[in-house]
RNA sequence: GGGCGCAUAGCUCAGUUGGUUAGAGCGCUGCGUUCACAUCGCAGAGGUCGAAGGUUCGAGUCCUUCUGCGCCCA
């Protein structure tokens, strides 16, 4: 059952094979780890590449993303050796169901882990994210079980070898399929380190971890209830039960009491302890109970002077399984009854009556039916007081065919079973009532059959000394969960946690590594398969020695994944370097399942937390808001809608203003939104290249230029600088606080309004004009600004950005003439994180370009309003003050561009010269721009215009004055936000002011 | 019963150390095909930030209560 590695990918099939891990353990070392970089001569044609000139009018991922990945994977750029010289970066990815395709839940994820990875190694870190799949041993056998049933045959007709053979090789034929999909997003996982919780590896640390726990004692085997789905007919834990509402009934049952003085009945032994499909509640917990059996007869229903007790249940058919009554100790009603006994109709068992603090008197009658082997409940009251426990239903959910059970109900199915008994109970005059009752109901979460609490031997973990440490780590900061609210979900849980059910009666998975021997009664744990019996010698060959025929939870392999994809137990480079682990992205459904788990298993056996960071993320819901489910039939395959939108979009879409750990809604509006960004970047690409003919980048970094040639650069270059700056760092706070949401919404407002809509538009002028210093100074800001932002939104939309970056001009003179020894990276996936730096601050430009803005939308509102043909150039007067008419002077080209203005029928005047009549007007704090159109200007609707405008502005200045006329904020607010205000409140009387003088002027016509 | 989350423009959602005029996408209105982009551009309309109190100079943001919806645990 060796593993082969089928190192595969959607698009390389001629990708050379790696050794990758193999299922030693070992992470595959063998390549030599060829340098990604290489000189600019020397770089292949990059794929698709042609001049830039020639790119398409749209952006057409379906060409783009399957070249590049390919080109990724060529490259070996996922693959990372462990390099103690550079500081690590590590993720391991949630394993997702081998059995399983990937739905909107495994693209978020995977998307977010996938911006973090490659963010991380941008930034020059040893980044590694390490890929696998888990064994899901149920979901697995029944697909597999499936597969068979259309043959006729049961996996006993196979047996189990050669089932388990079947389940290996549906395992080789299909169990790379959710792989490629991840490969689809773009996730830059290390494939060469793709691990499966059953590779040999995996195996060896599952099989190391049980035995370490077994000899610490803290794993036990015992009879004790558990949940047992009968339609997969194994227990799972109590977390795989989601509790759903049942609209039901409650019946209450009549009991009748054994006389007070009866004899023969109180005290009788149980001779029957130990029989078949008995056992004695309290064994383990070492009470001394002795179970209660009576001879007497049964009392007809209608016994005059016949005392009961009535008991309210929703699962009458159980009560053949009663072997008690419990109430409240302080239950008023009841005390004089704690201490006599019941004879239980149907069957003639006589039962005590019991005080149990447990019981809510509020409940029902405020007396339960105590049934100890078919309810947890009652399982533990059964254990305080030392009754027995009778099983009365099988593995298949029917009534027990044993003596217990009454002949007439044996066999029967336990929905059969309630129907006969509740008819019995009535006939013969037991049942008082029924009353409608809504309640939570068991559910198994895989397959949704109601689940039967059983009493069965099973493998169970103890939790609690695992759990002191992993509360400690969590209370202590070591495992950080982000939002931080996640954390109080995680102390409750871990503080209440119950023993672990970890035994499953399935044949996939890891089989239980215990051996016994019936020779000598002797049982142990082996890590390597044993042929003997260490103490007697007893052979496996001779039927004598046995191995536990159970496999474990597959979530117990999951526990120990990110040592385990490592190499552990043995003491690798990896875990040297990677382990604990920088990031863990995932969603909150499993924090017990597997989160909690993997703190658990880190800190017992590699002594430290596996991961610093949780990062919780919500789900994706339909666009109703219901969840996707396969029931609904309202999933939505992220595959389509990356055949239809692409990759990128899809992600971006995943991510772009989602709140942290909030919901969200799959929109498809939302996805043709991110579809147009990218389609954005694409033509802003596209128009630099046409506008980048011949050009060369400066061979030094940007800063260095900046200080050379700080003179050649216009306005909106130094603009551009200063926004992008802001953007940069910007980002880079929101990624360091997780917060993806954030980060890309930086990205789409800083590429689509300041880039695309302002700076692109501002900087023609410069490049239609003749080559020069001046010319060449903006092409190597639109160079710079370009490439950079394609850089930092790489993470997010890694496809687009890669195809469009290797389009973009490198400095390549640099490298050929020799003049730096920094060689360029043959990817944008290995290109330096781009970094804000104070050399490209300028509030001056910001504050000028700002009013440049202002002006030039008043214009367009004027123009918009009266129906100017776009193309059309018009005359202007402008009043301004001396800073702001030298501003707009200097910036003329852009606002006679931008406006759309006739500069030889321009006038300037102080602010406050007489104003033009037939005019409409556009008020700016320090400008007035009039604007003559004669025949055009309706005057009663400029009034009411500007009437509107002065509204507005007198609203904010009276804000304002308020405000400062608040001596507790002039004293207690920030000088700087005072300040500001007092700025606040001139700008706006003044505009008032200009807005009251045009009006009055407008009135008097 | 306990805990958590959500409630912001017609719709879907952002808005974390409390501080200018609360933002985006989609939708809507008007105009527009001059060579980056109609998967587009320009301009515009649209919100008493669920309700009521409180803290504060100042609250969408912090506290309390309430209402409605959702989730988790018991």
């Amino acid at each position: 059952m060796s593993e082969r590695k089928q190192q595969s990918t959607s698009w390389t099939e001629k990708r050379e094979q790696s050794s990758g891990t193999n299922g030693t353990g070992r992470p595959g070392r063998s390549n030599s780890n060829p340098t990604p970089w290489r000189d600019q001569a020397e770089r292949p044609s990059a794929p698709g590449s042609g001049s830039g000139t020639e790119l398409a009018k749209t952006y057409d991922p379906q060409e783009v993303e399957g070249r590049w990945y390919a080109f990724w994977m060529e490259h070996r750029l996922f693959h990372a050796e462990a390099d103690p010289s550079r500081p690590p970066f590590s993720m391991v990815i949630p394993p997702p169901n081998v059995t399983g395709q990937l739905h909107m839940g495994h693209a978020l994820d995977n998307t977010m882990q996938d911006i973090f990875v490659r963010w991380q190694r941008m930034k020059g870190k040893n980044a590694v994210w390490i890929p696998g799949t888990d064994h899901a041993g149920i979901a697995t056998q029944a697909k597999v079980e499936e597969e068979l049933a259309k043959q006729g045959l049961s996996r006993y007709d196979l047996g189990r070898e050669k089932f388990l053979e079947k389940v290996w090789e549906w395992k080789e034929n299909y169990g790379h399929r959710i792989v490629h999909q991840l490969q689809r997003l773009g996730s830059s996982c290390d494939w060469e380190r793709e691990r499966f919780t059953m590779d040999a590896g995996c195996s060896r640390a599952v099989r190391e971890v049980f035995k370490r726990l077994y000899d610490k004692g803290l794993i036990y085997q015992g009879d004790y209830i558990i949940n047992w789905c009968p339609r997969c007919r194994t227990a799972i834990s109590d977390i795989e039960v989601d509790h759903e509402d049942v609209q039901a009934d409650l019946y209450y049952l009549r009991y009748p009491l054994v006389p007070k003085d009866t004899p023969g009945v109180a005290g009788g032994a149980d001779g029957d302890a130990g029989a078949k499909g008995r056992t004695r509640a309290g064994v383990d917990a070492g009470v001394d109970g002795g179970g209660k059996k009576a001879g007497a007869q049964a009392g007809a229903a209608g016994s005059p002077g016949q005392e009961w007790i009535v008991v309210a249940t929703t699962r009458p058919e159980t009560m053949l399984g009663d072997t008690g009554v419990a109430v409240h100790p302080d239950d008023d009603r009841y005390h004089d009854l704690v201490g006599r006994q019941v004879r239980l109709p149907l069957v003639n068992r006589v039962i005590p009556i019991f005080a149990d603090s447990y019981v809510d008197p509020t409940f029902g009658t405020g007396a339960v039916k105590v049934t100890p082997a078919h309810d947890p409940n009652d399982f533990d009251m059964a254990q305080r007081h030392g009754l027995p426990a009778i099983r009365v239903i099988d593995e298949d959910a029917n009534m027990m065919k044993s003596d217990d059970v009454p002949a007439a109900y044996r066999g029967l199915s336990r929905d059969e079973a309630r129907r006969r008994v509740l008819k019995d109970l009535q006939a013969q005059g037991y049942l008082v009532k029924t009353e409608p009752l809504t309640h939570a109901v068991g559910h198994c979460s895989r397959c949704g059959t109601i689940v039967e609490p059983l009493l069965s031997k099973q493998w169970f973990v103890r939790m609690k000394p695992l759990a002191g440490p992993a509360l400690a780590a969590v209370r202590e900061g070591r495992v950080r969960f982000v939002p931080e609210r996640f954390t109080t979900l995680f102390v409750n849980w871990v503080e209440n946690v119950r023993d672990w059910c970890i035994s499953r009666q399935l044949w996939w998975g890891h089989r239980i590594p215990v051996w016994t021997c019936s020779a000598c009664g002797h049982q142990w744990v082996a890590l390597d398969d044993p042929q003997q019996c260490p103490r007697c010698g007893a052979t496996v060959e001779s039927g004598q020695v046995r191995q536990d025929p159970d496999v474990l939870d597959t979530w117990f392999s999951s526990a120990l994944w990110p040592f385990s994809t490592m190499g552990w137990p043995e003491k690798t480079p990896e875990l040297a370097h990677w382990y604990p682990t920088s990031l863990l992205v995932t969603g909150f459904d499993i924090i017990f399942f597997w989160v909690a788990r993997m703190v658990f298993m880190g800190l017992e056996f590699m002594g430290d937390v596996p991961f610093h960071t949780v990062l919780i993320h919500g789900l994706v819901r339909d666009a109703l808001g219901r969840k996707m489910s396969k029931s609904l039939g309202n999933g939505i395959d992220p595959l389509d809608v990356v055949d239809r939108y692409g990759a990128d979009a899809l992600r971006f879409t995943l991510v772009n203003g989602v709140g942290p750990g909030n919901d969200m809604r799959y929109v498809p509006e939302r996805v043709e939104a991110s579809r147009n960004f990218a389609n954005k970047i694409w033509n802003a690409t596209r128009f630099a290249l046409m506008n980048l003919e011949g050009f060369e980048p400066a061979d030094t970094d940007m800063v260095g230029w900046l200080q050379q040639h700080a003179s050649e650069l216009s306005l909106a270059d130094r603009w551009i600088l200063a926004r992008w700056n802001r953007a940069t760092a910007e980002l880079e706070r929101h990624l360091e606080r997780f917060d993806l949401g954030e980060a890309a919404r930086v990205l789409y407002d800083f590429i689509w309004d300041e880039l695309c809509d302002w700076y692109i538009e501002m900087c023609k002028p410069r490049l239609y004009q003749q080559a020069g210093p001046e010319r060449e100074a903006t092409r190597q800001v639109l160079w710079f600004v370009l490439r950079s932002t394609l850089e930092m939104l790489h993470p997010f939309m890694p496809f687009i950005t890669e195809e469009l970056w290797q389009k973009l001009p490198r400095p390549q003179a640099a490298t050929a003439a020799g003049r730096t020894t920094q060689p360029q990276p043959i990817s944008i996936m290995i290109a330096p994180w781009p970094q804000a730096n104070s050399a490209f601050e300028n509030e001056v430009a910001e504050e000028q370009v700002s009013l440049v803005q202002q002006v030039v939308t008043g214009i367009r509102n004027l123009r918009a309003e009266l129906q100017v043909q776009p193309g059309r150039r018009i005359p202007a007067i402008f009043h301004a003050e001396r800073s702001a008419a030298d501003t707009l002077r200097s910036a003329w080209m852009y606002v006679e561009t931008l406006a759309g203005l006739d500069s030889s029928q321009v006038t300037w005047a102080e602010l406050g010269a007489e104003r033009p009549r037939q005019a409409v007007a556009a008020v700016v704090p320090g400008v007035e721009v009039y604007l003559p159109l004669a025949g055009l200007v309706d005057l009663a609707a400029e009034r009411a215009r500007l009437r509107k405008e002065l509204e507005q502005a007198q609203q904010e200045a009276a804000k304002s004055e308020k405000r400062l006329a608040n001596a507790g904020f002039v004293q207690k607010a920030p000088a700087e936000v005072v300040e500001r205000e007092r700025e606040r409140l001139a700008r706006y009387q003044e505009t008032a002011q200009r807005l009251t003088a045009r009006l009055r002027m407008l009135e008097e016509e």
